[in-house]
DNA sequence: CTAGGATCCTGTCAGC
DNA sequence: TGCTGACAGGATCCTA
């Protein structure tokens, strides 16, 4: 689930709550989703917050990170002394539930507040491993650059090396291009009106710029809005997570009429993915 | 090297 | 009601 807008946002959101504070205890409720000596991290002060792709690393005061990704159900959720609450990640319930429930895999206690890491279908991890590490990590090594550092250049001499892969399939490589998940794949897509299944070799160098600039405006929109959102989101109704519907254009519309000419957006399949696209401004030629 | 599919895991929902 | 299969905001591994 989450994609880059949302770790950034949990990245800006948790400073507030947990820089420069020691953890003073982890507790882990399922091995899969931990890897090293918590102890190692325990009785340490959080000096920093980054962010690589869609990996958030806590640096410690003693030259130790915890790398934490959150794949597709993980959330973090930060429960203060005073009640007051920041959630964000996949969007389900235990963003107002009561905490550890079921789901959480791993909490780090605060002296004036827990983080939880809550992860339904186990595929996200948090990891204990040197700071200076970090950039030898197999996952962080292979990570592209982002879209906002990207130049249409690059992206299009990727294109033509992979020039038979569906351009959906490419853009959800973090190896090409980092950060897009499959919402902001759709939603780069739709806006650059370029069809998910076209192959990446009959993708022409404007359209390339076009869809760069298009992955950028809408991770841009979501990462304004979503710190707001989501602190709404999770204090107000407490239902379900609808900050989607503020910005998408077609992801999960499928069946409502697309915004730019009232065609009904279809969802099909691509690279294995769930693909809403509007059949009209998407043509696949 | 690339491209596509299976896989990890839990939960929910549609259809019978 | 109970069963079944499909599917899910990610990434890796295996195969051809």
């Amino acid at each position: 689930m989450p994609e880059l807008p949302e770790v950034e946002t949990i990245r800006r959101g948790l400073k507030d709550f947990i820089l420069n504070k020691k953890i003073q205890k982890i507790e882990v409720f399922c091995d899969k989703s931990f890897q090293g000596q918590p102890e190692n991290a325990e009785n340490h002060t959080v000096k920093d917050i980054r962010r690589f792709g869609k990996a958030l690393i806590l640096d410690l005061d003693n030259d130790i990170s915890l790398m934490i990704h959150l794949r597709m159900t993980g959330q973090l959720i930060y429960d203060g002394a005073k009640k007051e609450r920041y959630a964000a990640g996949h969007p389900s319930d235990n963003f107002t539930a009561k905490l550890p429930n079921k789901q959480t895999r791993v909490l780090l206690k605060f002296p004036d507040g827990t983080l939880y890491f809550n992860d339904q279908r186990k595929f996200g991890f948090i990891k204990i491993l040197e700071t200076k590490e970090i950039p030898n990590d197999s996952f962080i090594k292979k990570l592209a650059k982002e879209p906002w550092d990207m130049t249409t250049d690059e992206l299009y001499e990727k294109f033509q090396r992979h020039k038979n892969s569906c351009v959906k399939a490419t853009i959800l490589d973090q190896s090409i291009i980092c950060g897009l998940g499959n919402i902001y794949a759709d939603e780069a897509l739709f806006a650059a009106s370029i069809h998910p299944e076209r192959r990446c070799g009959t993708i022409t160098r404007e359209e390339t710029a076009k869809l760069l600039k298009s992955a950028c405006a809408v991770m841009d929109r979501s990462i304004e809005s979503g710190g707001s959102t989501m602190a709404t989101y999770v204090k107000a109704d407490g239902t379900k997570g609808n900050y989607l519907e503020k910005f998408a254009q077609v992801f999960h519309r499928e069946g409502q009429p697309c915004l730019n000419c009232g065609t009904k957006i279809i969802k099909i399949k691509v690279a294995g993915r769930g693909t809403h696209i509007c059949p009209h401004c998407q043509e696949l030629k």
